[in-house]
DNA sequence: ATACATGCAAACGGTTTGCAGAATA
DNA sequence: TATTCTGCAAACCGTTTGCATGTAT
């Protein structure tokens, strides 16, 4: 893979934006300092860079994929009320990861950890303060 | 909900096609009994039947929705080995909603059933007597 | 008669891709 | 110079929608 200031500028984007933009995100916010880039370009070098390992890739049912610079596997929830798409505490992951084990050894069948999704209502919406959808993405 | 004549193949079909069928492949079906039918048709009716509770539309990420005449909650897991489209065991589809229970009460954060989809390998796959992506869907 | 349903084709939204030209090594 | 990358626009694919016509009530 050969150095490209576009590629640069997207990890950055990535990585400064800690809320697992999509890629249009990255698009908008990369044209700030570079008003000539592509909306293909940044899919290509996303996809690249999710195959190197350096992003990772969540895709999203019904909606835009998102990507996240923390390449430690973990799990999301997206919230169905205010939108909000927040990492899910480690503890929890651990009992998924468990959960998955458990089904393996009594089923014989092997879930893929990162095909994993969760859609519900997050905390803070489940708590009754709901923000409207427009607050998030 | 008026009766017609498509409405009633479509959801036998969904019936007689055991297997999670496609909107396509339910097309495909109906048309054979019905050559003039349209694929939009296909998808308003399937609609219309999931909103009114008698059939589940099952959203897959990345690829085609699947529709199921089993209207009682439960889980499915998709191979990526072989595309067979499968219902976990009950034993199983409890233990997930008993997690989904107790993340609730860990995190205040409530995940909707019918959101989780598994992608993974089947039984089959897992020990090894792997069949061809074609055989399956 | 009046909703509601249909077939058709066009639109949609997110993503990918073919191409000619530009940038890296 | 030989590749890789870019911007652009068109294509893609599953699904939805607008419209004029047809059909159940």
């Amino acid at each position: 893979m050969r150095y490209s200031k576009q590629r640069e500028q997207i990890m950055n984007a990535v990585r400064s934006q800690g809320c697992h933009p999509t890629a249009d995100q990255i698009y908008k916010f990369v044209r700030q300092e570079h008003p000539s880039i592509s909306l293909g370009t940044v899919y290509r070098n996303l996809n690249q860079l999710a195959e190197a390992g350096e992003l990772l890739r969540i895709p999203i049912c019904g909606s835009k994929d998102r990507f996240d610079h923390n390449t430690k596997a973990h799990f999301h929830l997206q919230c169905a009320a205010c939108g909000a798409f927040v990492d899910l505490p480690e503890e929890v992951s651990e009992e998924i990861v468990r959960l998955l084990d458990r089904i393996r050894r009594q089923t014989g069948m092997t879930v893929a950890p990162e095909s994993m999704q969760f859609q519900g209502i997050c905390q803070a919406c489940t708590a009754g303060q709901k923000r409207s959808a427009v607050d998030n993405h």
